[in-house]
DNA sequence: GTCTATAGATCGATAGAC
DNA sequence: GTCTATCGATCTATAGAC
């Protein structure tokens, strides 16, 4: 027979769905309750500090998840172009074709920013950094790496809008799929890494 | 002596910058009567929906701007250089570099989309077609322009989200430029438009 | 056209029984 | 650890005086 104790680590993927839908403001206790079967009592066990708690929670629980799938193998890897598909494929999968957002980028378009400045910063510039080391190790010029980094993680972010906006998932896997084949060739145009 | 009476039409930007600041479901009337100095009656003759038709007219507000000094150019023009660069300018200037969110952008991003749908999805498509006509003209290949033309937007859109992660308004200039000149020398490239 | 007063619901958070 | 009851504040929206 399963215990009847709810654990943090079960509990947080299913913030983590709640605040996507919602949005951090939309996002209410009445909400979660319903989402997790847990009354509020619970709820403040796990989370003293309330909502504002379990939102950082959430934000933390997918900056791990991006540090070991998708940051970790961009900085480490010896096979670039294998990494670079790897984080394409993964991101395809995890934000589900542009049907699922990115929470921290969500978070960072309106005052809620404020209130999580530190993790949303952090996840961004891990991004872009770890983007960076992998089109080095790629040959791309030190001087322009950040920058194309930069255009990659925009460009996965704004898809994320288009497919939502334009309720059409294929305009995601385009974008990404583009930018994928832009990256993979532009190294081998003859003249060298164009912007 | 100016008037007493408050327009609609002078409401409504003020209106704007509430939404961008705290969101759709952030933003409480109280905050609005702050903002514009307006009671609650005032703002009930005025948009007699309450909250949403006011988030509504926000959107067409800034849906006819876009229309006249983004979309018709692009579509209309006989100088697609002249009009891209434009474009770009005018989006930087819109932006503000990053720091003035997309309010299109931001609503798709939660469950408020779906109050808005139609207004949202009109918006994009609009954008990605008038930039596609734009592409097609400087002489990109009509089967790939539409691509390109997602690509630009969705650029765009996630450069907001990271200049205001970094608190980094450089990235979103960064971001800008280099689309731009990728935009501008991909058909000087000998073997023509790439990917 | 603008205001205040207020309704009725819901908000985040707490207290205390079990 | 989980629940219900409840607090005071805030929410959107309405009513009605001026």
């Amino acid at each position: 027979m399963p215990k009847q104790i709810a654990e943090k680590a079960d509990i947080v993927p299913q913030l983590a769905e709640v605040f996507r839908k919602f949005g951090y403001e939309g996002t209410s206790l009445a909400r979660i309750t319903h989402a997790t079967g847990l009354g509020k009592g619970s709820l403040y066990h796990f989370f003293p500090g309330g909502k504002k708690e379990m939102a950082s929670a959430v934000l933390s629980h997918v900056d791990t998840w991006f540090i070991k799938h998708i940051f970790t193998p961009l900085e480490t890897t010896t096979d670039p172009d294998t990494a670079l598909g790897k984080m394409y494929s993964d991101c395809l999968r995890y934000f589900n074709s542009g049907q699922r957002i990115c929470l921290v980028g969500a978070f960072a378009l309106d005052d809620t920013k404020d209130l999580f400045a530190s993790q949303i910063q952090a996840y961004f510039t891990r991004w872009i950094s770890a983007l960076e080391q992998c089109l080095i190790a790629k040959g791309v010029p030190a001087a322009t790496a950040q920058n194309h980094a930069a255009q990659i993680v925009a460009s996965i972010q704004g898809a994320i809008v288009l497919a939502r906006s334009t309720n059409n998932p294929d305009l995601f896997e385009q974008v990404l799929s583009n930018s994928q084949a832009w990256t993979k060739t532009a190294l081998s145009t003859g003249t060298g890494w164009r912007p």
